[in-house]
DNA sequence: TATGAATGAGTGTTCATTCAT
DNA sequence: AATGAATGAACACTCATTCAT
């Protein structure tokens, strides 16, 4: 039974964040349900509060983001990342705080942590200035996620636009 | 009575402009007539639709801006519209599209003209690379104003995020 | 004064006929004071209550075929009127008492006359059968109308029905 | 619990039966869910819409209609159907299509068929002449029972109403 | 533990009616 | 007398959450 639950809690998770990638976080907690082909109490057993589900997809994604962190440098992790921003919409969104109100310190932490490896190892490289911070670094990610997700930017805007941030980052 | 009826929409324009900088779009229209002092039926009679109140707030924002960026620098210009982001709350989200789809080609288009005018003016003195393009701009403004909204950055950030952003558009 | 007074009246009755008839007794007084070229106010002068409204177009009606029913033989006037009754829906309508509670002693009161006197004649020259009385032929002339009203009877579908019943008023 | 939701659903379309007949199809969707008993909710989960439950409301009054018509001669089905109009008043007033637009194709043709398999019993035993068709036998139901319904008559006038009628179909 | 029916507060919207101009 | 802005009760419908089975 145990196994199940799992299951089920998995696949909550997964129609959850399908769900409101496609139509925000405004999507209903039945439609979540359907899509997890699971009835609607056993969402609410497992996931008490729709921001409890909310709170739970962003942890996944903010841990997928960490893992992505490794084995890049700085500029592709930003490149990747932003690409990445409109299939992952709710991650972005919910960051941005589209009405609920979460706080997720650690898995921040996690992900600040490595993305301050790559700032780093970055700088050492030569290929950021010594004088950015990570604050600045984490607050122009997010920045630049957002703008693409809900601008609808294209590859080549997306491009663009991060040149402008990287050669910042590189010597200001 | 030509003037009541102007006080009034006036007034529902400012109270909706408040109430959904504090909640969010999700804000009901009831909330909005309360804050205006107004009945409901007078919010309606104003503005059909709730969605035609939001596109009303965001083409009056939206002239702010235009109307901001006349007498500023580029940076300048940055600069403020960022700072003022968390107080017009609602301008960015709707730019960003929480939910509500609104199409404002024209209000955009006279944006962008006015930012255009300032990025050339930013290139023939030499502070804006000349490979830099309107369409990054106008990325960048959108994305660090999001950031700075939704990530409640303090004026320190503020500052150092833009200190990148400018750096990047000096010279890339 | 009085003679723009006594226009607008006209006016706004002949725009709530034709209101009335296109959208069902659920169509809002609004729109019967845009179809009038008169502003909501006048409307509620000249009839302080919608039902008001109702009951003044219902006299006209009546009023009307009352007229219709002068040189006409019983036969072609039950024919005449049923043909009518799509187009002048609200009559029938209102008769069958589409919400609102309408008695109008009166104008009632003067079609019975004029029918009666048409059925007097009809059995005078024999086409009606003497035991026919008033009451039936004010039912089925009331129930045709409202059978061919609205169930969009085609032309043919309403001589087949009135033969019926005009066989059944010759002979029974 | 389906055995629970069957009951509600039953209650629901009892309620909704007997407010609308009370108030007509105007009537509330909040006094249907009053008179069951049940919340506001409940009415919408079986019934998306009002529109809905109209429909469900008068399937189960046709199929009523059906029923009866099995077991009765012509006259007698003519006659008790005429004399229930008025405590079935919903169905008579949706047939007259107060408003909603409904379509019933299946519900109304199994009713034609039952009602066809009645005038070709009448017209073997000859008591309906032959040139009778069964659209105009349908009408004269259809108009009857609306006269009946919204006229308000007594027994002796539905009597001699009818009278007229059969008689006409008797011999046209 | 899963189900899905039930709840009921809340939302956007309409419209008859009132009343200041 | 006419205007049309304002009112506010009422409505159809939604959805997070609870709870009986």
């Amino acid at each position: 039974m145990r196994v199940d639950a799992q299951r089920n809690r998995a696949r909550i998770l997964d129609a959850a964040e399908a769900v409101f990638a496609e139509f925000g976080a405004r999507a209903s907690t039945e439609e979540v349900a359907r899509r997890a082909g699971v009835a609607i109490g056993t969402v609410f057993r497992h996931f008490p509060t729709k921001d409890d589900l909310l709170v739970a997809i962003m942890k996944r994604l903010l841990a997928q983001l960490v893992e992505d962190a490794e084995g890049h440098g700085l500029f592709a992790f930003f490149t990747h990342t932003v690409a990445q921003a409109a299939a992952k919409k709710t991650a972005v969104d919910l960051l941005a705080g589209s009405g609920v109100d979460i706080r997720l310190p650690d898995a921040v932490g996690h992900l600040e942590e490595a993305v301050g490896r790559l700032l780093t190892q970055a700088q050492a490289a030569g290929v950021v200035a010594d004088s950015v911070r990570l604050p600045e670094v984490m607050a122009l990610l997010a920045s630049v996620c957002q703008g693409a997700l809900h601008g609808g930017w294209d590859k080549h805007l997306q491009a663009r636009t991060l040149a402008v941030v990287f050669a910042g980052l590189n010597r200001d």
